[in-house]
DNA sequence: TTGTAAGCGTTATCAC
DNA sequence: GTGATAACGCTTACAA
């Protein structure tokens, strides 16, 4: 789009050749100091700027990513964008950034389309199958996050640790029975998170958690889960995540269901919209653009010659729970004392 | 990054020559249906791809556009990017995104660098000043978001309309005097709207409005507005965006003013962030992703020889006015009769 | 340290 | 409707 100043011209008013011209632009030092400033002088003088489809031909590379996410317009993917965005250009690569929209045929479709013109692609959370996954792989250079896959690289949080902390939090207040409103059923994360509570539960006599479904990993589907948490019996629910967990607060909010006092609401993420709202969402928090750097460190360490094949790399998670809509159950008793099945019927005979 | 197949393999697997090949591929008519669907089966089976370096140096374009934003992590921004991202995936283009972190330097930085490697380039939200931008758009194909500039093509909102719609709705609830929480400096849209302020004020006769200064248009730029608001004198505060808004909502609400009793907030843009809160804010809801689409648009009809030169275009805002942070003043008159400045002070004495 | 020349994979031009 | 051939702008042996 830029000017048609080729290196023929700036080698014509440097006079020197043609292929000076590029080896003092390719950052050689293998040319003289002096040649170099008065090629530089006459670039910049030119106005002249690299043809990278050319340059891309010969090399054989383009210095640019893709990325793929679910949904730009979830707060969550907004920032690991940032990160990857951000870390890609202060590594000289320019990001190609592809919404799927959370629909399978368009993520594939998305990365087929990318996958031909960068050299390298991150997935993040990939909604597709581990076939399709498997096979894009085999002849894509790639990274995930949020997904693990045998031989390709990837980063992750560590969702039980997730899970735990969130679950020992609201024990810890009391609170005995918990619903967890998932996320998409195609989800990895949910699928590790729900792991996660099996994990949880044995380090937690007397727990129990109330699958309430899968659903819309973002607010609207926190409206639906809301009611089914609310009809659970239990005192809290943990959401799949945040944008879910500011949902359930909306929903249980018209219904007159008071937050924390009658339920307690967790959120996973952390993302900035989790502080917007008043209380601030209580929410175990992910290092959301440290994910996507993390997952630019890795694609730069696949595609040089000298570092290879990493270990799956999982980011430590924060303690970032804040108080707010998650507080002791009326019927929370000293974790060192054992469950009193007769507790919850009598404070709820009890006049205030 | 695809496999070394080139058009000659699949020539030869064909039984034709690159040409006819190239042609088959390059959605021409200009080939026999037969030999087209031999060819499309030989590239199928190959698992050719294009070599988009290849194409575009013969070419001359890239098929790729590139779009910087101020801040992913603002909904506003991914809103639009999505929009963007979206349509211009339909037109078969791919789009590079850039952040530039609401910092001008790096905005400029970001621009020449993809400008170089796309057919065009959309800026949404640029900070930089008219003369970096005029300089910019002398050699570079693009189009504007929520900025004009002779010359380029533009899209933005009625930022009078959007304005006059906000203060005629506090108005008609009573208040007479509201400030405002103002954007970046930098920001064409700020300037606008204080334009639009200047112009609304003729309609509204007894209306005061208060400049409050500018803030970073984000959540803690409201917290700081949030102060000046309360000690302003207002009875009402309009801010620049829905982010500042909401944290003008945090801050008054921890310092106990009560919203909308004592202090009604109005935000602008109707992000998604908007309705996440209780109450949900009330806006001025602006098309968010239909920029993002109009942008590319605008866009193509620059790039095709066809078109070109449209007049700058302002999409239509939508009133999208909620009652949940906005309520009659307590000292509320008809709009038909004249103010009476003691209203005030007796219905602060009545108690209840 | 610099110049010469070849060639990357594709499409456009021009024959046939 | 199809095939040769040249050319896009650059990088990289290889030579000097």
């Amino acid at each position: 789009m830029a000017g048609a100043v080729t290196v023929r011209d700036v080698a014509r008013l440097a006079s020197v050749s043609a292929s000076t011209v590029s080896r003092a632009l390719s950052a050689s030092n293998l040319v003289a100091p002096h040649t170099r400033d008065r090629i530089l002088a006459a670039a910049a003088q030119l106005g002249y700027s690299v043809n990278t489809s050319a340059r891309g031909l010969i090399t054989g590379r383009t210095s640019n990513f893709g990325l793929v996410v679910p949904d730009l317009e979830n707060p969550y993917f907004a920032s690991v964008t940032k990160g990857v965005q951000g870390r890609a250009l202060s590594e000289g690569y320019a990001v190609f950034v592809a919404d799927s929209d959370e629909d399978v045929r368009a993520e594939i479709e998305l990365v087929r389309k990318l996958a031909s013109q960068v050299d390298g692609l991150i997935l993040c959370s990939p909604r597709m199958s581990d076939e399709d996954l498997g096979q894009i792989a085999r002849d894509t250079t790639m990274v995930l996050i949020n997904r693990r896959l045998p031989q390709v690289d990837s980063i992750t949080v560590d969702d039980t640790e997730i899970v735990r902390q969130a679950l020992g939090h609201l024990y810890a207040l009391g609170h005995r029975t918990v619903s967890y409103a998932g996320g998409p059923a195609t989800s990895w994360s949910d699928s590790q998170r729900r792991n996660g509570i099996r994990l949880a539960l044995t380090d937690l006599p007397g727990l129990e958690v109330v699958s309430i479904g899968s659903f819309p990993p973002v607010f609207d589907g926190g409206l639906s889960a809301a009611d089914l948490a609310a009809a659970s019996g239990a005192t809290a629910v943990l959401a799949y995540n945040d944008l879910m967990a500011l949902g359930i607060l909306s929903r249980l909010q018209a219904r007159g269901i008071r937050v924390p006092e009658q339920m307690s609401v967790v959120g996973i993420d952390d993302v900035s919209a989790a502080t917007l709202v008043s209380p601030a969402l209580t929410t175990v928090r992910a290092p959301l653009r440290k994910v996507g750097t993390a997952a630019v460190d890795a694609l730069i360490d696949r595609i040089l010659p000298e570092r290879r094949d990493l270990p799956p790399e999982a980011l430590p998670i924060h303690l970032m729970i804040r108080d707010s809509t998650s507080v002791p159950h009326r019927s929370a008793v000293p974790l060192t004392s054992r469950e009193d099945a007769g507790l919850n019927e009598r404070s709820s005979n009890a006049k205030q």
